[in-house]
DNA sequence: CGTTACGTTTACGTTCACGTCATCTTTCCT
DNA sequence: AGGAAAGATGACGTGAACGTAAACGTAACG
């Protein structure tokens, strides 16, 4: 039994923070497949992974033609092997510029750090009594 | 004796990879402040520094307003303390939101690592002597 | 049986981050 | 002097990712 309930768009809208065309949008891009019942979509449970993945790729800026792509690799199903093996070299690829990203990442935060330290030098120079933070 | 040579427009954009347009717009929107000879515009230490953090915030999925802000970070010079208070606070919330960036970048870089080493698995299944990689 | 709530499609509007002309100086080369 | 090369300033165009308004269906509620 694994919570596999539909839910409508508002659901979705509210469990997601997303606004309805957002999530109409992404299925005229082909992000998400919700089935139908009549005219109304219902999200399943895939469709709610799916769609946890396309904010995730948002956020590291993947644009949304870029995530299309990626979002074969997490339901690389019964695809012929050729098609299987082109999945796996654009994660491999993917993979790479993830990891690149967060090394750089992990650079600016060290420099932004830097900077802080600098900062609450100079505050604490010029108020010693109020801490800084 | 810094390098502090200033550079063409030209000079720029080969160095940087972008176009002149990309360098008049962020200087229209007050990302960076080339000095002036004439007409012409010269770039100088201080410029390319900025750029350099322009082009990484971008990376990072940051717009260039966001950026705009974060800029005076790097340039904490002899600002009133009240300023320089505002400053840090803003530098606290963006170093936060980095480091939780980089967690989930994280997390996502391992989950991707188990979806392809079960790709990998398939590949090996469906063809075990040409190697998966 | 009207209206309120939720859903749909179609279509035009908007913001961001530039691209792409068109048109003008300034400068350097022969 | 004539002309290409580099730089400048508008002004309009563009693709991505939605926002927003209009017009319609339908299902339940008082």
């Amino acid at each position: 039994m694994t919570t596999d309930r539909t839910m409508t768009i508002r659901e979705m809208c509210e469990a997601f923070d997303v606004t309805p065309r957002t999530l109409r949008f992404y299925e005229a891009k082909e992000l998400l497949r919700p089935r139908r019942e009549g005219q109304k979509r219902l999200f399943t449970k895939r469709d709610r992974a799916r769609l946890k993945l396309i904010l995730r790729g948002k956020r590291f800026g993947f644009s949304l033609e870029e995530i299309r792509q990626l979002l074969d690799l997490y339901h690389m199903d019964d695809s012929q092997e050729t098609q299987l093996r082109k999945t796996y070299a654009l994660a491999e690829t993917h993979l790479a510029e993830m990891e690149a990203q967060r090394d750089e990442l992990n650079e600016a935060i060290a420099e932004l750090k830097g900077q802080m330290a600098w900062g609450a030098k100079r505050l604490k120079e010029l108020a010693p009594d109020r801490a800084a933070g």
